[in-house]
DNA sequence: AAAATATCATGACGAAAATCATACACGTTG
DNA sequence: CAACGTGTATGATTTTCGTCATGATATTTT
């Protein structure tokens, strides 16, 4: 169980409303629970809500024509899904996956629209998340064209881990299709790093020990000149 | 010389707005024009103004730390540059280059903020052109993830023949950049597409001859299953 | 016009990572 | 319990692509 009026507190995009604004928001959300592995809405579906992480991770994604899994973006505590769908009317793009307990917000679209239009502070938080997802995805390119895998996967590990601590309950299978890169390599990778102490790992699941020796990897090789 | 009210009208985000409110707007923007190569804005810089490209193409880059050139995203006729630097409140991430012969349209932050802010119609439409430019870093960073080079340069010149016709005015250093490859691969490739016939090349310019066959290319080899 | 620079082109080589194959541990389920 | 699926592990081989080198044309600069 867990507390609306908590958890939209916690988000910034609804942080600072004043007290009746934000009790017209917490009339109009109903609270959902997904187990792991759930599925919370699907590509091609009508987008009829609006959906708030409260708690857990959600991987937002496909499957190649060739069958490979290929995650697109993980959420988390106070990120939004299915907002773009619902500006632009059209379906939902990505599978939305709990890759974890996740407890969620829902708001009917038509809701989360009036909501926001009648409210310009909050329209123009949602434009600023909107522009750090933005902002995101660039470094996400950015790190695809200039990173090797091993430096992917380390950056990954210490995204994650300031968001969810050190205990990551991704099997390797999901760290690859986040990296983008074979399952094999993935475990090849990870098994390198156990190799040198920075993380033990059981099934399904890795627990960060050297979260700086990990940084120092993310950040490459030093600059040659 | 470009027409201020043409140009907005032209753009979906500020089409179709009341006679008054596009008065407004066009009250408070100004004209600046860019040869190739020029800079717009630079990475670092304080935003003060949003920019509306009218014609011609900019490129947002960076330099990576080994000093390789890194093209983030494409700006056409109606994108507007600078908007998440205005709405986060923070320096531009990303270098504007003129990639060709550009005009633009210039708004004060303040103004924008204050415009977009008087009017929950046109907020909406930022919202859902952030959206798009969402989806659209989405699938790119998806084709990173399943693509190989010679699809992505396939992709890539697709796109940009929907976008601007099929002479395209960029060097191979500048798809290189923009595909996250070296350089000498992307002549390998396209001089491959050269030998299939599929498009014919200058200094600098690309001429896409058959962009049906492009288009296969860029869907990636036949299901295998 | 000569020199410097940028673009395009190609070959040779090697590193990184994908692919293919096999094996084993573990948990679930019939 | 046996059978199966899933996740992890590791070796061998191949592909893709980056890097280095060199050269030929253009184009701009001096």
């Amino acid at each position: 169980m867990i507390n609306k009026t908590q958890t939209l507190k916690a988000c910034e995009l609804f942080g600072d409303l004043s007290l009746a604004e934000h009790s017209k928001f917490a009339s109009v959300c109903r609270e959902m629970s997904f187990k792991r592995g759930e599925i919370i809405f699907q590509e091609g579906d009508r987008a009829g809500n609006i959906v708030i992480v409260a708690t857990g991770q959600v991987k937002a994604m496909r499957y190649t024509s060739e069958g490979m899994e290929l995650i697109v973006e993980i959420f988390g505590k106070c990120d939004i899904m299915g907002v773009i769908a619902v500006f632009a009317n059209e379906p939902h793009a990505h599978t939305a996956v709990a890759m974890t307990e996740v407890s969620t917000l829902v708001i009917r679209k038509d809701d989360f629209i009036e909501l926001i239009g009648s409210n310009i502070q909050t329209s123009m938080k949602v434009m600023r998340y909107l522009g750090q997802r933005i902002r995101n995805l660039q470094e996400k390119v950015q790190d695809f064209i200039s990173d090797k895998v091993e430096q992917r996967i380390a950056k990954l590990l210490v995204a994650l881990t300031k968001r969810m601590g050190k205990e990551i309950p991704f099997t390797r299978q999901e760290i690859a299709a986040m990296v983008g890169t074979s399952i094999e390599t993935a475990i090849r990778v990870t098994s390198r790093f156990k190799e040198a102490g920075i993380l033990k790992s059981s099934r399904g699941k890795i627990f960060v020990l050297n979260l700086e020796k990990l940084g120092i990897i993310a950040e490459g090789p030093p600059v040659k000149f």
